[in-house]
DNA sequence: CCACGACGTAGACAAATGTCTATTCTTTTT
DNA sequence: AAAAAGAATAGACATTTGTCTACGTCGTGG
């Protein structure tokens, strides 16, 4: 009824850009992306998500506007999937679904914030080693690349990093 | 009775680092910033507010944990503060409180979104640019050492790419 | 009015990171 | 099993960004 499942195999899109996104899917398994594609073809990886964690587009969710971004599954994925009219319906009808989401938004701000302090505040090793501490789940799920990205440097410079963390 | 009104005037602190984030605040007529101070003593501005914005360390607040930011006035600032404690007894009595704080909370991520594809995804320059898209009214607020700590680069790097900007 | 501090800019140099190519080792596909 | 693709690393080199020092302007407080 509000939850419907779907299952995407491994570099299935669950939103491309362009597209609005009419779903935030919840990952009961798998491993999932989501990222934009530049100019030059690079893709950069804003978010990354395994079992448990929320995927979608909340701008384009939220305002119904085109999406900038793409999701696609990393791994074969299980998800369980909400529409907006859905979620909409239950927040009009029930304070434990509002109570649950706020609790959601909260932590995803923090989680935001935390980011972003990283983000701005240090070195390509500070960046990684606060990943290591804030994420030891995702790590060994993707590959460096995909984590590089996400962190907001090249391969070749993580890589760098972890020999240079090695060594002491 | 739910929200008081404070003043603040130039540098005043409304948080300081290790405090418990008691209120969250209002900003009716001002200018603030939100930073760490790493361990060689350089601020890093994660956020910066004028009138209209809410101020406070969401974490600290929610989690009711010591705070790892500061938050001080730039100019003399006129806010209206909100507790905890009040805000949960809203959260608890009023619909029409619980649908604001969800819809800031929405626009809060969807900023921070933004903000943190941004700061991954692209040089000094374009990170300058996307912020004068996106904050025009911040600018003129702000000197730039503190616009380009906001950004992540050094206030020499702003002074370059704004040289660069002035020759097209 | 003067002195001082804050701010922005500039240039020289250093350090960090990006780019590119090559190599090796897996893993996947056929 | 062979071939192909993906992944990680390494080194050489280019570019960007940071660091430091100096200088000029401006506003503020004494």
């Amino acid at each position: 009824e509000v939850l419907a499942p779907l299952k995407l195999r491994k570099r299935q899109y669950f939103l491309q850009e362009g597209e609005r996104c009419r779903y935030f899917g919840f990952i009961v398994k798998g491993a999932m992306r989501q990222y934009t594609v530049d100019e030059k073809g690079v893709e950069h990886i804003i978010r990354l998500g395994v079992e448990n964690w929320w995927m979608g587009d909340r701008e384009s969710w939220v305002m119904n506007t085109p999406s900038a971004y793409n999701i696609d599954a990393w791994e074969d994925t299980e998800m369980l999937i909400l529409t907006r009219a859905s979620a909409l319906e239950m927040i009009s009808k029930s304070p434990a679904f509002v109570e649950l989401t706020r609790r959601l938004d909260e932590r995803n701000n923090i989680a935001n914030q935390r980011r972003l302090t990283s983000s701005i505040s240090g070195t390509a090793e500070k960046k990684y080693t606060d990943f290591l501490d804030c994420y030891p789940e995702l790590v060994g799920r993707f590959p460096q690349h995909i984590i590089a990205s996400y962190l907001g440097i090249t391969k070749d410079t993580l890589s760098r990093v972890r020999r240079n963390l090695m060594q002491k």
